[in-house]
DNA sequence: CACTTGATATATCGAGTCGATATATTGCTC
DNA sequence: GAGCAATATATCGACTCGATATATCAAGTG
């Protein structure tokens, strides 16, 4: 479950598929897909490329463009292709974490309604955890806790709320797109 | 700026201000302060706790309650309770990242109001800055993006401006209170 | 025109992180 | 008295992170 580079193998696997890029485009492409709440630097992109060579489901090819510098230009394989389809239908915890999450909400157009749903009540019920825990926290701990982190915790239990009523929103949404 | 480490050993530092424990009650208490938004495992906080006996922070005693597995107690030097001060007074980008503003939350009892005004106001400047680069994009790429990717981005930039109203509140009572 | 700055492009290093697993003791329950 | 959860420290391998190295090209500046 390493679901930093499962989320990035992904989510290569997305954008190859509508055609071949070479690393730096990729990098450029994912970090305007992550937006300013995730970082991708170049340590972690290309080992990750390698990876996705090593176990076929990529091709690497160096290509000479006159008078610029070499780039290598990585093309989805078939056994990709099938990978990706694979990723889109077995929804695990990976699609609903944190990191996760925004990069499949990213492909959520390519793929079906069902998956879609999957995906969106997986993080519900992930959140709903998560406020579960937050809010027990702030029933037993009436006094013992300091002031500060209550009110920090009241927060990210509103927010939590708020995102996981926007989560039924989209799931209602795509109920009746169906 | 290994944001996390450094917010650890903050954090360490804290607890252990109020007096020694060992190494699986501070994770417990640690857990306790992450809640349920950060895991800690001991492959982090044993070695962070090695590190920390070497820059002479604390101090290891291992003791051999009878009867009972051997507990290592750690305390708190001068150096460490030095260091720690110095890390209230100085405020640096960890203590509004994500990872260090929590933590920094957590400690805000024993520190003072103008520190606190300048952590809040830390986080204030970047989660305006990321904001920003929410509503370029939203501005910006009309029909180029995805539709979901653009709902997303929507709710990210209305939770951002959630939590920067909640932090103008917070300085505001700070200010009240001085 | 030489000169700097910034974007393009790939790559690696060392320190730190993560999830899993090892090992051993104690307390509780059945 | 066997099984299981909690206590307690520790390490492994694979991966991540921030910094840095190296090199090319375009655009602007004096």
């Amino acid at each position: 479950m390493r679901s930093r580079s499962d989320s990035l193998e992904f989510a290569l696997l997305g954008l190859l598929s509508q055609g071949p890029l070479h690393g730096y485009e990729l990098r450029k492409r994912l970090m305007a897909i992550f937006g300013p709440f995730r970082a991708l630097s170049f340590s972690v992109l290309y080992p990750q490329l390698k990876r996705m060579v090593i176990s076929e489901v990529i091709e690497a090819k160096e290509i000479g463009v006159t008078s610029r510098r070499t780039r290598i230009v990585y093309t989805i394989t078939k056994k990709g292709s099938k990978r990706f389809e694979e990723l889109n239908g077995a929804v695990t915890a990976e699609a609903w974490e944190d990191e996760g999450f925004g990069v499949r909400f990213a492909f959520f157009s390519p793929t079906t309604t069902p998956n879609r749903v999957r995906i969106l009540e997986g993080r519900l019920l992930r959140l709903e955890e998560k406020a579960g825990v937050l809010r027990n926290e702030l029933d037993s701990a009436p006094a013992a806790i300091d002031r500060y982190l209550e009110e920090w915790r009241r927060f990210s239990l509103e927010s939590l709320e708020r995102e996981i009523a926007w989560l039924k929103d989209m799931i209602t949404t795509e109920g009746k797109n169906k």
